[in-house]
DNA sequence: TGCTAACGCGCC
DNA sequence: AAAGGGCGCGTTAGCA
């Protein structure tokens, strides 16, 4: 691979199509409805060459001529679901696509913020190249808001500069990585098809199933409100119980309320103050807690559970069927979004158009992952990648314990679970096979292994540890259990915690963090009032970075040798497809064993001590996923 | 009315 | 003194 990327740039302008709302241009899928149109395309090289096709007809054309090549853009799963949405899906695979802002990512990832628009086009100009008079201008320009179809000329010397702006930062910010930081740059950039197609292709949901569930959590809302005297007042004489009209109390809806309510009306005592204010809290934690003193509190919890549900995973898609008259909604992915690579799903454009939901919210109850489903004619898949945060932090560690049970294929959580038990191992994996219900039962000794795996991986504290154990957990021990448990963490581990020292160092020493790939985040601050947080930093990073590097491996060659399985959504250590139902399921093992044999030495230039697997499950939605 | 801060909480 | 990390969404409160 050249160490030069001197290649041009394509952007794309939509509009509205006649009386359609402005911000449908934003939107590919209205391509289809008719509602939204692509009004040109320019084309840019970084020595300022640059045109710009206007005619519909000549499309085509003009993608066919750019077959074979690598072109850049900056936020292209954009332009690239536009051009999907228009009908051009094969002329589109023929063409490698590169992110300049992607790049730019992968090259200035830092804890510093002060970037505004965040990662947009015209900051990284500013970046790049702020001594140059034409960058200048070209910033300045971008600072004017104007609205499509105002002046056609703008529009047309505005795609043009973008065109050539964007290839001069891809060029620029590409050859700033170290060759290996290249590599794997690239291989993120295998996201922006699978991206771009499963935004504008949707999620489809089964809204008759939301009309199902709805009833049974509005009435035990009104149910808990009356009972606690708490619903809201001018509707208690003409609104009976799960009656339309009804509104969830106000009171409880405000955590200042409802800290009126507990520790003012009630006489409670607080059990934990707000960080910033100070104030009582009412989060789950402290509520939990205070259920030990007054039963109500079990109701209010309660409450709280079913308003979340209600507001952020039934009303919030509800919106987005009613803006997009369509049952069929679009979570808008973004790539390399959180600043360890992981990609995240927002509902709304413009912060207030409602067009998805939550994606990576979404409860893991079933009644609420049955309303998510494939297609008709399609069926749900799932590529998880086993264990991944722990495998990680064995091999960054280099524990000689926690490897041996991820090599030797034992079971981690039982491993821990035995220590805590001081049940011999062999004993132990022989009672969960029997199914005995001290070691098998819901807050059995694997289930407290299992916790204490995942919760100690990271500096946290006791108080935390056993908040965590029974807010999450659902497991109420005394401040001494919890203790002993990490305690048997770190005996059993005892690299972990140098592991946190020695990444602590090499963030001093190096200035940044770095992933298995390559990928790093540079660490600025490390004055008294930041040093906890980026040290934290420093040992997460590497860790969840990691995994995200796996994630951007894993869609790469799943799109190469299995361009059949069609990319849904992505869960950080978990990958969804969409397949078609005639797909047998060896094919998808088939798949599966591709990933355990992914050859992380070649693309990442390490390999890692530990088995990096995967499994895979399949099922007709999300709620019937079953191993294979 | 519109904006941000604070709080709380869902997922990994 | 003590402190798991990473996000986005929905609500109320408070201010201009």
């Amino acid at each position: 691979m050249s160490n030069k990327l001197d290649i041009p740039a394509l952007d794309i302008e939509t509009a509205p199509t006649g009386d359609a709302p402005q911000e449908y241009a934003l939107q590919p899928w209205r391509v289809r409805e008719g509602t939204a149109m692509i009004t040109n395309i320019a084309v840019g090289k970084a020595s300022g060459e640059a045109f710009v096709v206007q005619k519909k007809t000549q499309y085509r054309a003009l993608l066919r001529s750019l077959e074979g090549q690598t072109l850049t853009g900056y936020n292209l799963t954009f332009d690239i679901s536009f051009l999907i949405a228009a009908g051009y899906v094969e002329e589109v695979k023929k063409i490698k696509w590169v992110d300049a802002g992607i790049i730019w990512k992968w090259l200035s990832n830092s804890q510093r913020k002060e970037r505004r628009p965040a990662w947009s086009l015209a900051d990284a100009v500013k970046y790049f190249f702020k001594d140059e008079p034409w960058a200048v201008a070209f910033v300045k320009m971008k600072e004017q808001e104007v609205h499509a179809g105002a002046q056609g000329k703008y529009w047309e010397t505005r795609a043009k500069l973008d065109a050539i702006m964007t290839a001069r930062v891809a060029t620029v910010a590409y050859s700033r990585l170290t060759p290996q930081q290249q590599k794997s740059c690239m291989i993120s950039m295998a996201s922006l098809i699978p991206v771009a197609e499963s935004y504008e292709r949707g999620v489809m949901v089964d809204f008759s199933l939301i009309d199902d569930i709805t009833p049974a959590i509005t009435e035990e809302m009104a149910t808990i409100e009356y009972k606690l005297g708490v619903h809201n007042h001018q509707q208690s004489k003409v609104v009976r119980l799960g009656v339309n009209g009804w509104i969830p109390s106000k009171i409880l809806r405000s955590p200042k309320q409802m800290a009126n309510l507990l520790y003012d009306v009630w006489k409670l005592t607080p059990k934990s103050f707000s960080e910033k204010t100070k104030a009582p809290s009412t989060d789950k934690a402290a509520l939990t807690y205070l259920a030990d003193d007054d039963d109500h509190v079990i109701e209010i919890l309660r409450w709280r559970q079913l308003n979340t549900q209600l507001t952020k995973y039934i009303q919030s898609p509800l919106k987005s069927r009613e803006y997009l008259g369509s049952e069929v909604l679009h979570p808008q992915a973004r790539i390399f979004s959180t600043y360890t690579g992981r990609m995240t799903y927002t509902s709304k454009i413009k912060k207030k158009y409602s067009i998805g939901m939550a994606l990576h919210q979404w409860p893991r109850q079933k009644e609420f992952r049955a309303l998510i489903r494939p297609r008709p004619g399609y069926k749900h898949v799932e590529y998880d990648a086993a264990g991944q945060e722990s495998r990680l932090i064995a091999d960054y560690s280099g524990d000689e314990n926690m490897t041996e049970i991820f090599v030797m294929g034992k079971d981690f959580h039982s491993f821990t679970g035995s220590e805590i038990s001081g049940i011999h191992y062999d004993d132990f994996m022989k009672g969960k096979k029997e199914g005995n219900t001290a070691i098998t039962g819901d807050h059995g000794y694997r289930y407290q292994g299992k916790f204490t795996n995942l919760a100690n991986n990271y500096r946290i504290g006791v108080k935390k540890l056993r908040v965590q154990a029974r807010v999450q957990y659902g497991m109420n021990v005394d401040f001494m259990t919890a203790a002993s448990w990490q305690n048997t963490f770190h005996r059993g581990f005892k690299k972990i915690k140098p592991y946190w020292t020695s990444a602590i160092n090499k963030g001093k020493l190096t200035g940044y963090a770095e992933s298995m790939a390559g990928r790093r985040y540079k660490l600025d601050f490390w004055d008294k009032e930041s040093k906890w947080s980026t040290e934290s930093s420093a040992i997460n990073f590497p860790i969840q970075g990691s995994g995200a590097d796996m994630k951007d491996l894993a869609i790469q060659e799943i799109g190469k040798y299995f361009p059949e399985f069609e990319f849904w959504f992505d869960l950080h250590d978990g990958l969804h497809y969409e397949v078609k139902n005639d797909v047998p399921n060896s094919r998808l093992i088939e798949c599966r064993e591709m990933l355990n044999k992914m050859d992380y030495g070649k693309w990442w230039g390490y390999t890692p001590t530990v088995p990096l697997t995967w499994d895979v499950q399949v099922g007709s939605r999300w709620s019937e996923l079953k191993e294979l």
